[in-house]
DNA sequence: CGAGATCTACTATATAATTAGTACGAACCA
DNA sequence: TGGTTCGTACTAATTATATAGTAGATCTCG
């Protein structure tokens, strides 16, 4: 695929927060995590890790006879870029459009998708300005 | 692959986008919007279109000796998908995380992203939990 | 009617992501 | 010390997406 619409799939962003919320992780402890859910083989995941070291999005270090993996860069850089991602090839850069979608959804409690009504207001209003 | 973070590709969305933007569109309209950004082979967009017809995000009817495509679901609701997707796989469900995300975007007006700070606090607030 | 243009259908190739198997070394324990 | 466990490295199969070529139908114009 020459053109994904994110830089990471499904999987590898699953390990990813695994490895972000745990701090630093062997491939043992994402994979048991990562089981609690679904069934993956250990191989997997090994090599998902390895696969997100090769891009950048984590380091690794030998410790007694396994590797620990940490974060190489922070999970907010990486989480915006993603969003950056959607906002400019799915919302076409219109950040109100984005934050209308998100209001949209059902799993946000009422009083969220309140708060978020209101900011749609205001920036429609912002953009009115600048056109 | 068989877990992509999201149901759609970066081209097809693009190419859905235009649909979009139209209303109807045949392949050779699709094709000129794109060919003033970047080059791809008409055939290219032609494939993509069948596909997202496969897909059930378009619907075509013959008109002449060409197909006519529009849209098969409102662009609303396909953009909720994929921002539902975002919001729990990148996320973790977290809504005032992805707000935080958007706050950082660059490419937003000073008053937009003072807006999004200010809903930050009161999702925040809302949940009181984190990822 | 015939040449060229336009359009679809079918076919094909490349790349990325997902998934996992196999081989083999190192450590641990009985 | 020899087998079991745990770990990595290497290899590979599968699928989705992206990209485009070729063949053939049809339309249009002179």
């Amino acid at each position: 695929m020459r053109n994904p619409l994110t830089p990471l799939g499904g999987t590898e962003m699953e390990v990813l927060r695994e490895v972000w919320a745990l701090g630093q992780a062997t491939a043992r402890q994402v994979h048991d995590r990562i089981l609690a859910r679904r069934r993956v083989a250990y191989t997997t995941v090994m090599t998902v890790l390895k696969n997100l070291a090769d891009k950048g999005y984590l380091r690794y270090e030998p410790e007694g006879t396994a590797y620990v993996y940490s974060a190489a860069r922070p999970a907010e850089e990486v989480q915006a870029t993603v969003l950056s991602g959607i906002l400019d090839k799915v919302f076409g850069g219109s950040a109100a459009s984005l934050v209308q979608a998100l209001a949209r959804q059902e799993t946000l409690s009422p009083a969220e998708r309140d708060e978020i009504r209101q900011l749609i207001g205001t920036l429609t209003d912002e953009h009115a300005d600048d056109a």
